[in-house]
RNA sequence: GGAGAGAUUCCCGAGUGGCUAAAGGGAGCAGACUGUAAAUCUGCCGGCGACGCCUUCGAUGGUUCGAAUCCAUCUCUCUCCA
């Protein structure tokens, strides 16, 4: 057995639970937070220095890393653990999110989609079976199925064809994968209809894989709707699967999907946001690129653990931003990291220890974005 | 001492009679960012009681209906020759 899902503690009051996800390559504690390293790097940051944010599984794209360097140079280096020296965990995304995001240089057909590279427009054919080649020659521990990650807004009509196309696709997904030793996660669509939501949530249920995500949020819908997507579809995907809801994200989303039962969060907006100068915190962010932090010298957080904290100063950072130096991103992304980690550690152990309710009544009052 | 060239809004730098509060870049200021085409993108960037008015293109004085743009003088910079 390469896999198992173990709950922990369930919350009384909420969703919310604890667990360990077994993989090949090591336990992951659960709720997990997992940094994104789309070309085979979290951005900015050293493997020693996301292990050091308490990372205990990152992810790549399968997209990206099939243009460059391509996944048969990642198998010849061995996969993709020992081509970036990365020996925990790792989650490969299908190139579903590609779909989504390449908007005109793709081309969406049953058998799959058509792209043009971003890079120098030569045209390449993704499908079902060909997303789980690549993975399985990255070798991940977790490859997600590939889906249309479908836009907001979207008709009804679209929004179930699409889903409907994305639950073949898991399947197609399914009777390619040639190995147990990577868990194969589907995917729940359905836009921001209840009803499809929960056919989703039923279909995707039903091919009884080794976890469930659930993707198309976060797209530009209003939380209250995402919100309620997730308590649709995790009121239906099984209790003893772990639930990956994809892209999420701030820290006010990370505490409601844990509300609502989510195991697993993935997110670029922790380093994303960290190269564009702003630092995550508890209440909900600073800008520390802005003039008025030129002069604070205090961390970016008083009570947080992380590098940067320990060592730096806001003005510090900020005039790293400010002139474009390369430790300005690495800091605020060091930060980001183990804010976020932070949090959703601080998150299992009032789960574990029946304290959850109270701490998410409270972090909601705190929390601006 | 002689011969040239030039002084433009915070900086660099276009502009050589009206369409110019003045291109473009930088700096500055702010906003966005949620399975990464992102160390990216967007907006503001002379002043104001702003669909209008006022002050600006080294200084002063002219020419003109109208000048950053033409003329005169002055101030200061730079290059070359002695």
């Amino acid at each position: 057995m390469n896999f198992s899902f173990e709950i922990g503690k369930k919350d009384s009051a909420t969703k919310a639970r604890s667990g360990v996800l077994k993989t090949p390559h090591g336990e992951i504690k659960t709720p997990v937070f997992m940094p994104v390293g789309t070309q085979a790097t979290v951005k900015a940051m050293t493997n020693d220095e996301v292990l050091a944010c308490g990372a205990q599984i990152i992810l790549g794209n399968t997209y990206h890393l099939y243009m460059r360097p391509g996944h048969e140079l990642i198998a010849e280096a061995g996969g993709l653990h020992s081509f970036m020296n990365w020996n925990k965990p790792i989650l490969t995304d299908s190139g579903g999110f590609q779909v989504f995001s390449l908007g005109d240089l793709r081309k969406l057909t049953e058998e799959g989609a058509a792209f043009q590279s971003h890079l120098d427009g030569s045209r390449h054919m993704f499908t079902p079976e060909k997303a789980v080649k690549i993975q399985e020659a990255l070798g991940s521990d977790i490859m997600m199925a590939f889906d249309e990650c479908t836009p907001y807004p979207a008709d009804y009509e679209y929004t179930k064809h699409s889903m409907e196309r994305t639950h073949r696709w898991a399947q197609r997904c399914k009777d390619a994968q040639t190995n147990d030793k990577q868990a194969l996660f589907g995917i729940v669509q359905g836009g921001m209809y209840p009803d499809l939501r929960k056919r989703s949530a039923q279909a995707i249920a039903e091919m009884d894989l080794i976890g469930n995500a659930i993707g198309g949020l976060s797209v530009g819908e209003p939380k209250p709707m995402m919100y309620d997507m997730l308590d649709v579809v995790t009121d239906i995907l099984p209790e003893e699967k772990p639930r990956y809801l994809m892209g999420v994200g701030t820290a006010d989303c990370l505490v409601e999907g844990v509300a609502r039962g989510v195991d697993m969060f993935d997110c670029v907006l922790q380093t994303r946001v960290a190269r564009n100068g702003t630092a995550l915190v508890r209440n909900g962010k600073l800008v520390i690129r802005n003039a008025e932090y030129a002069h604070d010298f205090r961390p970016i957080e008083e009570d947080c653990d992380c590098y940067a904290c320990r060592n730096h100063t806001r003005a510090y950072i900020r005039h790293l931003i400010k002139t474009n130096e390369i430790l300005g991103s690495v800091l605020l992304s060091i930060h980001n990291t183990r804010f976020t980690i932070r949090l959703m550690e601080e998150m299992r152990g009032h789960i574990e220890a029946g304290t959850f309710e109270e701490f998410y009544r409270n972090f909601m009052t705190d929390f601006r974005l």
